[in-house]
DNA sequence: AACTGTGAAGGGCTTCACAGCG
DNA sequence: CGCTGTGAAGCCCTTCACAGTT
């Protein structure tokens, strides 16, 4: 099949996935179908095997999916066979939650610098990660080759960050100010709204709900 | 025309043009025209249009929205017009973080207990929030009158976890564990995932990129 | 026999385009 | 005249159902 464009909540599928898989192998699975991985993520098995047709023939008919190669395959697939360096603007509790979370690079990602204005923070490191001065921002992403950034600085700072980002040459961020940003043309921004989540349970508890569950049971 | 059942993409908008809203009020405009909001929220207008006449007719024509009503209208739409208490599950970095962000309940949202297995954690505080035994959570989110929870614990204490809380009468549930959940039939089960976000990211930088952008510029 | 890969159907969300109204 | 509210079209994603393959 192997489709021109990949929509996002396919690869955010995938991602699932490739979790799912890294169970069954850590349980000695060698092999698994569509059906039992769909099982697994409360999902529909067609859904399953559209997804991965979209990047290949993955799959032996009447037997499956062998696991350790499509896990190979998902991580080649989503660029997971290397470990990414991230830049956290804003060493705040979120900041400091994520950099620690992210410190030691075993979940492929691994967070190199932290930033802030806050004076009395700079120097300081949270999770073995030093925090630097915002005003340095561009040289120490370019010497360390930092290819993603996250937006962890108040809403009001969050587009100016973004365009600071952005003219340091990253095309990769993850935002998690509650507002709406306009990024450019080459850079993936993507947001993570924990009010709006918040929100949505309200919504629900008001009623109107029994709405979308996500994997009803 | 006020739609039978409301989707979640339509629900998170609206929290979105209350905010943005929320803005337009304090820079003191008083109306707002569908065209305008969705050029702030980087939306379809007719999007804009649709979403609110789910729930009523706000708008003037010829005019556009006034700007407080509709401010009103969209919280009492989203249960917002009073405080929601939350608990957390999981006194890590970012259950800590989350406690930190929304103890003082200035956002719509009153952390009242963080929960925790760690006997070295319970007692303390974070974000001027106790941290209780885990044992407890049922009478204090009884006695507090708690309707939302949040889980923030390591994945593999996820399920268990959800149990918990559902056992507990919640049924508003906001997931952060990076692992399939299955919630019961009147449980709302949102999950935020980060890891996937960064995958997505990752996935976008290996070149099958350009993706969808939120908001080209 | 079992399970994948996929065309076609189905369902839902977004956008268009315009009727309707202030 | 200007802007809302909305039927209809368009588009995308999911699910079904089965042909194809080992």
């Amino acid at each position: 099949m192997r489709a021109e464009r990949i929509s996002e909540v396919t690869t955010n599928r995938l991602s699932l996935y490739l979790r799912c898989l890294n169970e069954l192998a850590l349980k000695g699975d060698v092999s698994v179908s569509s059906e039992e991985l769909a099982r697994i993520c409360f999902l529909n098995s067609a859904q399953i095997r559209k997804d991965l047709a979209c990047f290949g023939e993955f799959g032996v008919r009447g037997v499956g999916y062998e696991v350790e190669a499509l896990r190979a395959n998902l991580k080649r697939i989503l660029g997971l066979n290397r470990v990414h360096s991230i830049a956290i603007a804003g060493a705040g509790r979120l900041g400091s939650a994520l950099a620690d979370y992210y410190a030691g690079g075993g979940r492929g990602f691994q967070v190199k610098a932290v930033f802030d204005i806050d004076e009395t923070k700079i120097g300081r490191k949270v999770g073995g990660v030093e925090i630097f001065d915002v005003k340095n921002f561009s040289s120490i992403v370019k010497k360390g080759n930092i290819e993603v950034a996250v937006i962890a600085v108040p809403a009001e700072a969050a587009q100016e960050t973004l365009e600071m980002i952005e003219a340091a040459g990253i095309r990769a961020i993850l935002n998690f100010a509650p507002v709406p940003l306009s990024a450019g043309e080459n850079v993936k921004l993507n947001t993570v709204d924990l009010s709006t989540s918040l929100e949505n349970l309200s919504f629900y508890l008001k009623g109107n709900g029994n709405g979308s569950r996500v994997h009803p049971r």
